[in-house]
RNA sequence: GGAGAGGUGGCAGAGUGGUCGAAUGCGCUCGACUUGAAAUCGAGUGUACCGAAAGGUACCGUGGGUUCGAAUCCCACCCUCUCCGCCA
């Protein structure tokens, strides 16, 4: 959530940096804003005379007043006339904010200054490259799905009669496969200093909104009807959540959570595309790394987020890049954003691996996450950070296609041997 | 699912329908005393909105209601705890 108040004073800067991710119309917020607080003036008013009779009453009957004298009598007729006037405001205020919050929730993150403008993903900006020395020299490798049928470990169509489209089941050493990426992920990122946390996997619509899945993006979750209760489709809501309407003290910041969970995401609109193994499935498995700072260290702390993630796929020796979103392809809530993508020797591309955002204050306005400074007045909102560390079903699938080797074996990354106590899958 | 208890400030814990944003204790901050510390004593110590300021308004689980006036009374809902049942 943008700070109203500044969208009320600095209104054509944020105005301008709204428009680098597409249209928005800062003008009904305004109109509202403005008809809210002239309102909330008149009420506020006439509150303080109905407090000032009240207290002018029990002044009175305290000091031995005739409960029907003439005086008590006015006073109360006052005391109702006032009352009239203010169940008449109050319906009126309370409607005007709640369409302006609704308003304010459908407003994404500002883009930062240092993101580079664009409109779509095609203007993303390469940052670096790793682990060219790594990319695979055998030239005819499966795609991940085929190996991994072949192999028996993983298997899709009978995960179809079970669920649905989009689903897997790992079979075997597929399974101890998955394992063991999630375990070596939070071995690395709890040494890297992320404490571990197992959320919830199932969340309530609140949680859901403070993080930005909502109110916009009610379609991508799946959700329990009868219970307000939603599938988790990122740790970083439940993480976020962690401490929604808390004031941390300064002492307590940075907190660095690591979190593995499954994910559920719908894939609404998305038919058609990536639809044979695991790239997108409406489950899947990730390590997610969070943030809570200062925010005066979020940009290194960003930085150290992305290397912390980068770390992963270094040590299992998978040739990635490093992209910058443009303003036009950030997420809703995030402000700043490197994509880690790693190569896909089947499709001749690099994919999404990991998406490491900084939201500025963006989600702690919406979820009321603040600190408090000794020697500063009031309360600050944290920023909060969150990066896969990584997806752990597209690991896998980096794996399969870059550790094929001719005879249709893999070759496990060194780094992972010692979980799977063997070199060749 | 059945029965009962309860939700008040960082925590603990008072609170008769009227000056209660809320006693008291703990904690915390500052000051005094002390060579230093402890102990003791004194002062302070919630959040948000509006306002240049003075000040005003809201918040005692949430939402309604009664009343000139509600933390206190009434209604609904939510949550937590205990016991029983079921269950991994």
């Amino acid at each position: 959530m943008l700070d109203l108040r500044q969208i009320r004073e600095k209104t054509e800067q944020i105005q301008e940096r709204l428009n680098l991710r597409g249209g928005y119309d800062l003008n009904p917020i305004l109109a509202l804003d403005q008809q809210q607080r002239e309102l909330e003036g008149r009420r506020s008013q006439l509150q303080a005379r109905s407090n000032e009779i009240g207290k002018l009453v029990g002044q009175k009957m305290k000091s031995g007043a005739d409960p029907k004298s003439e005086e008590i009598h006015a006073l109360r007729d006052e005391g109702n006339q006032v009352k009239a006037q203010l169940s008449e405001l109050e319906p009126q205020e309370r409607d005007l904010k709640a369409q302006l919050e609704a308003l304010l929730l459908t407003l994404p993150n500002l883009p930062s200054e240092s993101t580079p403008i664009g409109k779509s993903e095609d203007e993303n900006v390469e940052i670096r490259r790793w682990g060219d020395e790594y990319l695979p020299q055998n030239p005819n490798i499966l795609p991940h799905w085929e190996i991994g049928e072949k192999l028996k470990i993983l298997n899709f169509e009978r995960s179809t009669k079970v669920a649905q489209s989009r689903f897997v089941t790992l079979i075997g050493a597929g399974a101890a496969l998955e394992r063991a990426l999630i375990q070596l992920m939070l071995d690395r990122q709890i040494r890297a200093g992320y404490l571990e946390v197992i959320p919830p996997f199932l969340i309530n619509s609140q949680s859901l909104t403070a993080s930005g899945q909502l109110p916009k993006f009610s379609e991508e979750s799946f959700k329990c009807d009868r219970d307000d209760l939603w599938l988790t489709p990122t740790a970083e809501v439940p993480v976020t959540n962690l401490y929604r309407d808390e004031i941390l003290s300064v002492e307590e910041l940075p907190i660095h959570h690591c979190a593995y969970t499954p994910c559920f995401r719908r894939e609404a609109g998305s038919y058609g595309r990536d639809t044979r193994g695991l790239i997108r499935l409406h489950q899947f498995n990730k390590v997610e790394l969070f943030k809570f700072v200062h925010p005066d260290t979020s940009e290194p702390e960003h930085q150290t987020l992305t290397r912390d993630a980068e770390a992963i796929l270094q040590a299992l020796q998978l040739p990635y890049r490093v992209i910058e979103l443009c303003t036009g392809d950030l997420g809703f809530a995030a402000g700043k954003t490197y994509d880690l993508e790693v190569w896909l020797p089947s499709s001749g591309k690099y994919r999404e691996i990991s998406s490491c955002s900084n939201c500025y204050d963006f989600q702690a306005r919406r979820g009321n996450i603040r600190f408090k400074e000794p020697g500063k007045k009031g309360t600050q909102f944290v920023h909060t950070l969150n990066g896969s560390g990584l997806a752990v079903g597209r690991t896998m699938a980096a794996i399969l296609e870059n550790y094929q080797q001719p005879d249709g074996t893999i070759r496990l990354p060194e780094a992972l041997q010692p979980y799977l106590g063997r070199e060749i899958l």
